[in-house]
DNA sequence: ACCATAGTATGGTCTGACCATATGAGGAAG
DNA sequence: CTTCCTCATATGGTCAGACCATACTATGGT
């Protein structure tokens, strides 16, 4: 048994505070100082506390003063996310065929358990812009937009934050995998016939229609199984 | 664009070294006092760093002597991802159902891509002791290691992890579904029928199973959440 | 009514001190 | 020589106080 430390203390009691007020996404939290006060801590643990809030994208913190200054609760979740993927590529205690298996397994869930067929506006969009994009930079910008949309599809706020953490980080690998490329017209013609399978609800032609997207997108992992290891139970 | 903070350099700092000294699992970090004085910038800076480092399941931390004194790298997405569904469950900008899906989805996809067939040794004997299990707990303990199991067939660390968060995150949920139940035949003959389909790799067999095994699990949240869409395989 | 300025509350950082913990060295006892 | 105890020491954990940067707010002059 480890004995709890004095930050941990406080972002239970934060996490109470939420509950019992019922606080959520735009209300403030108390200033440092008087949070110390009230807790009777010191603010440097404070601090701590509302830098693990922070990394959990739960919080934002905004100096000044006025209505949105100090800490305002926010949801986030993707940046969490994000910086989690890539610390853990960098410890390379994961590796990117995982995280790409991951996003194809989300994008095959989505078209197949559409929830909000609104978000078809999104990749509709997101088809006209890539059509008219100038660069691949900004080509792999609103590939990005279109496949937050077909996260969007399956209604759930899990899968979308997690997919755009998951762009964010292969985002460097998807531009030069474009640029190494050339041509986008292989992947337009992926896109559109996504996007009418969708519109068809044709959920199992479109997850394979998923799949031979980012078969053609990331050619160098398919087939590349993910990397093998134990897991640290 | 926002003025970075100096914690966040620390962060990006410590980030680079691990890249270029190929650092891993089990090595260390300097010490706080060392870091600090090394990056030219105060204890606290260095602190906030490591904090946010270890909220992401990076690194930990050991007071004392020695050679596990310190911060030493390690890889623990799950606890990150664990407090992440907690504090935006707490915020209301997420729903239990989106979760169970999330759960759903993985599980699915794990029975039908099996890459690590080793892994069925872990279900066999969560199996086992859930037959013992004494209480209601710990029948949830061992059912929790088997699907823990399930996950660990797609040899993705990634889902791994991601699913013991979601369990941690549903835990309680969890007990009080089974207590309620008040019998424990029907999920047990749910999971020998998971673990017999995907020992004749019936994958699309396997993912019925289980997707009848959640409904069972969950009633209340059966159509409830995000699931529609006639999904036969 | 408008604008410039000072006031002030907030987060961000640093310094130095002290406490808690766990190892490792060195001496005392057998 | 071995064993055990004690103490020095290195490390993280916490606190207090100070100062800076920022951005709103009130004040007062025009």
């Amino acid at each position: 048994m480890r004995k709890s430390r004095t930050f941990e203390d406080v972002i239970a009691q934060i996490e109470q505070r939420i509950a019992d007020d019922g606080l959520t996404v735009g209300d403030r939290l108390p200033g440092e100082r008087q949070l110390a006060e009230q807790l009777q801590v010191g603010r440097s643990s404070v601090r701590e506390a509302l830098r693990v809030l922070e990394t959990l994208g739960v919080i934002t913190s905004q100096a000044g003063r006025g209505p949105d200054a100090g800490a305002v609760l926010i949801s986030r979740p993707e940046s969490a996310l994000a910086d989690l993927l890539r610390l853990h590529l960098g410890t390379a205690s994961l590796a990117l065929p995982e995280v790409i298996d991951t996003r194809l397994m989300i994008e095959q869930w989505a078209v197949q358990h559409v929830d909000a067929p609104e978000a078809m506006e999104v990749m509709r969009s997101a088809l006209d812009s890539m059509e008219a994009a100038a660069s691949f930079e900004e080509f792999v910008d609103h590939d990005v937009t279109f496949h937050m949309g077909v996260a969007l599809l399956s209604g759930n706020r899990l899968l979308a934050a997690t997919m755009r953490a998951l762009r964010q980080t292969i985002h460097a690998y998807s531009v030069s995998a474009v640029r190494t490329a050339g041509r986008t017209d292989v992947l337009m013609a992926d896109h559109w016939r996504i996007y009418e399978l969708v519109g068809a609800r044709d959920g199992q032609g479109a997850a394979r229609a998923v799949a031979d997207h980012l078969a053609h997108a990331y050619p160098s992992l398919t087939g590349e199984g993910p990397a093998r290891s134990g897991d640290p139970a």
